[in-house]
DNA sequence: CGGGATCCGAGACGATACTG
DNA sequence: CAGTATCGTCTCGGATCCCG
C-alpha cells in the first residue's frame, strides 16, 4: 500500500484523489492548499514540517553529508532524518548524490527548486527568530492573563 | 504540568530550559532554531504546522469568525482549530476579539506581527502551489525509478 | 454560535540493533 | 559511514457529547 519500503510514515495517508476542488475562490491555481484533497498541502507539510524546515535550512548553506546534517539539525534521529530526506527528494527539493566508495559517501544538496523553497523558508525563519522577544512577551501576557 | 487547561497538546513538551546552545555557529541571534532547546523552534512549528499555516493564510485575507475559519480551512476539526488558534494567540500572532452577545460572536484577526509572518508564509505557499507540476513530475520520476 | 472535556485509534517519533 | 528494521512510547488529531 505504501509508496515505497515500509515505515515511511510521512508520506502515508496523502494519497487522496483529486476531485471536488470546492470553489477555489482566491486564485486560479490548479492546486489550492486550502482544499483538503490537494497534493500541494502534502508538499508544504514536508517542507515546513518539524524536520523538513530545519533540513532545508541547513542545506541552504551548502551540500552536507548524512551525519553532518544530523549534527546540524540538533535533536533529529537517524530515522526521522532519513525519512525527511526521502520525502524531500521525492518532491524534487533535495538531490542525493551517492558515491559507491568504501566507506560510502553520500552528499545531499538542494535542487534549484529546493533552493527557492528554502530561501523563502529561511526568510520566514530568520524573521521569527528576530522577533522572538516579541513572542516571548506576548506569551507572558497571555499566561499571566489566565493567572 | 501543562501550561494551561488540559489537552492543549500543541504547547506541551516545549518547556525546555535554555542552556547549552552548542556553538550557534551561523548568526549571533539569541535564539537559534537549529538548536534543540530553543523557543523559536516551537513558535515556528505553530506557524508552519499542518493547521497553523493554513489558519494564518486564511486570516491574511481578513478577520474571520470561528466557523467561517473552519469552513475555509478545509478538513480541520473544531478541536484542532481551537487548539491552533490558542497557540497562535499565545505567540502573539493572532488577536481574538470576543463580543459577549447572545449568540456569542468571536472574531479572529492577525496582529501586525502575525501579518508579517503570514505574508512570508503565503509567499512560500503560493510559490509551492505554482510549482506543483514540477513537484508532481519529480515524484513520478522518483517512484518509477524504484519500479 | 463558540467552544471545552473526554475517549480512543493511528501513526509520528526515538532508541536500539543490525547490515553493506 | 549511511542507512534499514524492529519495537515501544507518546501525542496528534478526529469523533462525540456537552455547555453558556
Amino acid at each position: 500500500m505504501r509508496a515505497y519500503s515500509e515505515g515511511m510514515d510521512i508520506t502515508a495517508s496523502e494519497e487522496r484523489r483529486q476531485g471536488d476542488l470546492s470553489e477555489s475562490s482566491a486564485e486560479n491555481l490548479a492546486y489550492d492548499v486550502f482544499s483538503r484533497a490537494c497534493p500541494s498541502r502534502a508538499t508544504l507539510e514536508h517542507a515546513t514540517g518539524r524536520w523538513g524546515a530545519l533540513t532545508l535550512g541547513a542545506l541552504y548553506e551548502g551540500s552536507l553529508r548524512f551525519n553532518a546534517l544530523r549534527r546540524r539539525v540538533d535533536g533529529v534521529s537517524e530515522k526521522m532524518l532519513s525519512q525527511t530526506l526521502h520525502a524531500l527528494e521525492r518532491d524534487g527539493l533535495v538531490h542525493r548524490e551517492a558515491q559507491p566508495t568504501n566507506p560510502p559517501r553520500v552528499d545531499y544538496e538542494l535542487t534549484p527548486l529546493g533552493r527557492e523553497v528554502a530561501g523563502r523558508l529561511l526568510n520566514l525563519i530568520e524573521f521569527v527568530e528576530g522577533r522572538m522577544d516579541d513572542v516571548m512577551r506576548a506569551r507572558e501576557r497571555y499566561d499571566s492573563a489566565r493567572e
